[in-house]
DNA sequence: CGGGGGCAGGCAATCGTCTGCATTGGTGGA
DNA sequence: TCCACCAATGCAGACGATTGCCTGCCCCCG
């Protein structure tokens, strides 16, 4: 009933040659070894059979699985679909294929997928885990394993990564609710053990005092996850403090949706009462009423470039190392308006106005 | 610099036994084959030189990958993130593997990701991307390779599925809306071609007449694919018509959310003057204004089912086919209320309203 | 006419693990 | 006392592809 698998052997029978020489004839770096003739008899040989190289024990000879894995905390938190699919399309390419491993945000996950990756042999990482500091670091440089960072950094600039400009993102937003006339911005931060959260207040404060603003302590609140939950809790605290603010930057969008959450309870409009900005342009994030303005970067590329980086690193290209910056985008829509009573400008988008360039943010 | 691999010829050499009966004591199938202490003695030196077993030499031996492939149409699809995590995670229980493929629904795209999962040997699928008649279906057979069908379904029940109950699911929107006071009831129908598609509008036309009210062709356009795009364009028509729909059934929450665009951009309100009700309760559909009232299927579950049901072939249990069918459940939120003007029943719910146990719907 | 050199392709070892079979040593029964 | 038998372990051959090395063979030059 099945059929019976067919190997080089069999390639090698129907074309009269051995194994080594039909090896080498299907292999394109080592074609050029075989007369131009017998390669073809190989190639045709293998055709009608339906050859397919047995990648499993191509492994096993040249110790490289053509695998590589991929950390993230949670496939289900929307900035990371876009963000794989791009590894993936781009291992795809190459003829990798991507492990995915979810640690929710756990150590002993990742260290136990960690492990799993390692005894699957995976040429190499993809870590968007990775906490300040992180041993798993050591131990894949002890291992001689390629390991390429995505969206959160070490502490030093030593390994190949794929990041967004944070800092600059934030500044972005900051001079887009400053242009608007709000002086009185609040801060709600991520979590300052990953380089997105730290990256990302101190952005805020440094764009605070470039614009003539002294952050007020008493308007940031600092956030234990990336989640609604934890935007709702910070900015119910916010609301609770009654220091005047007019407008929140949130670390993130799913801070911000948070956020919405505790405005509608307080029964506060937006922007009318409070201009709310987010950080990233999930998916679907523009659906929400109003249309949250926020700070875009492309998941997709991220992804790609992760991607592209450890394949490098895999190749053996050993240069010196990548630390790749993405460019963000300011990107408009229904959230953000003028202070209650400000004389200023007039709300520069209403919903669903298409994205606009990035602002005037140096 | 980096650690010479531990073999098992390592382990065996301190453990002073040969490599085969090493394998038998780490192995707990033939771990009895193998005196206690020795075995004790064994395990002792694999943990004391770190040794972790090579999978691909493994694989390579007993012709097991450890790894099944799953096809889906498109991770940015927020109903597949919770899926994939399901499988993932029941995977990873047994000591498998994941390797995704995204066909972005072209038929070319499928078989290729199909060719790759066989070169790499996966030890099964689970196909969430099957058309009905597709020709994967018996080449898999053919090939013996487990198959597992995941949210559609072959035209015969005859390979194991995991799917939702889609006639109940759409009887239940249906039942809720009528209930309501509804009878100018439109649906937006999937794509036909894809069993979720039909299936659900045939549970709308079975549970129209079950109301007692005739389903009008005029109130039903069919949309090529599950997107935000055709929702917009198959509202529009349906708006177009001008034939007095109060309510909209969508075929999903893609298609429900194309609809909120349209009926903005006519001006009409939701639900005052069209209620509309989607399918799949997708992530963050909830937060969208007003909340999309839908019928929720319990995502994750899919997934873990259907890795379970798959595990099961691989490990071959040869018993009948299984075809799991989840239960759906009405989830009544801020999109659906009476038609204008009715004075029947008060709208069952406001926005942020809990699910309500399934309704009356046979 | 002899030897050097280069090209094609064959040979065989190897990657690390598993497993059918052979071998050992010990035990119990006739 | 001898043999049959069992349990525990050693032996060696796969699994399928890759690759360093070697052998032919042909050609060219001296």
């Amino acid at each position: 009933m099945a059929d019976p698998p067919v190997t080089l052997k069999d390639v090698a029978a129907l074309a009269r040659v051995h194994p080594a020489t039909a090896s080498r004839a299907l292999n394109p770096e080592t074609r050029l070894l075989v007369r131009e003739d017998t390669a073809q008899r190989v190639l045709e040989a293998a055709a009608e059979l339906g050859y397919r190289p047995n990648t499993v024990a191509r492994s096993l000879r040249t110790r490289r699985s053509h695998s590589v894995g991929v950390l993230i905390p949670d496939l289900n938190n929307p900035l990371f679909p876009p963000i794989v699919r791009g590894i993936e399309d781009r291992l795809a390419a190459a003829g990798y294929v991507a492990l995915i491993g979810n640690t929710d945000g756990d150590a002993e996950r990742e260290r136990m997928l960690f492990e799993q990756m390692r005894a699957r042999h995976v040429d190499g990482l993809v870590l968007a885990t990775v906490h300040l500091g992180d041993p798993l670091l050591a131990e894949s440089a002890r291992a001689d394993l390629p390991v390429v960072l995505m969206n959160r950094l070490a502490h030093d600039y030593s390994l190949p990564s794929v990041s967004v400009d944070n800092e600059r993102g934030v500044r972005m937003a900051v001079s887009h609710l400053a242009g608007l006339g709000h002086t009185r911005i609040a801060h709600i931060a991520g979590p300052q053990e990953v380089s997105t959260g730290l990256a990302r207040y101190r952005g805020f404060i440094s764009a605070m005092e470039a614009h003539g603003l002294t952050p007020d302590p008493e308007l940031i609140v600092t956030a234990k996850s990336f989640s609604i939950d934890e935007g709702m809790r910070c900015s119910q605290l916010l609301l609770q403090r009654d220091a005047g603010c007019t407008a929140v930057a949130a670390g993130n969008d799913m801070l911000a949706i948070g956020c919405y959450a505790a405005l509608d309870e307080a029964g506060l409009a937006c922007p009318a009462d409070v201009s709310v900005i987010g950080f990233n342009d999930m998916p679907f994030i523009d659906r929400l009423r109003p249309p949250l303005s926020t700070i875009r970067f492309p998941h997709y590329q991220v992804g790609t470039e992760a991607a592209q980086l450890l394949l490098e690193r895999i190749a053996g290209h050993t240069g010196p190392v990548k630390v790749l910056f993405l460019a963000p985008e300011l990107v408009v829509r229904g959230s953000t308006g003028p202070p209650r009573g400000a004389a200023g400008s007039p709300p520069p988008g209403g919903p669903g106005q298409a994205a606009q360039p990035s602002g005037p943010d140096r």
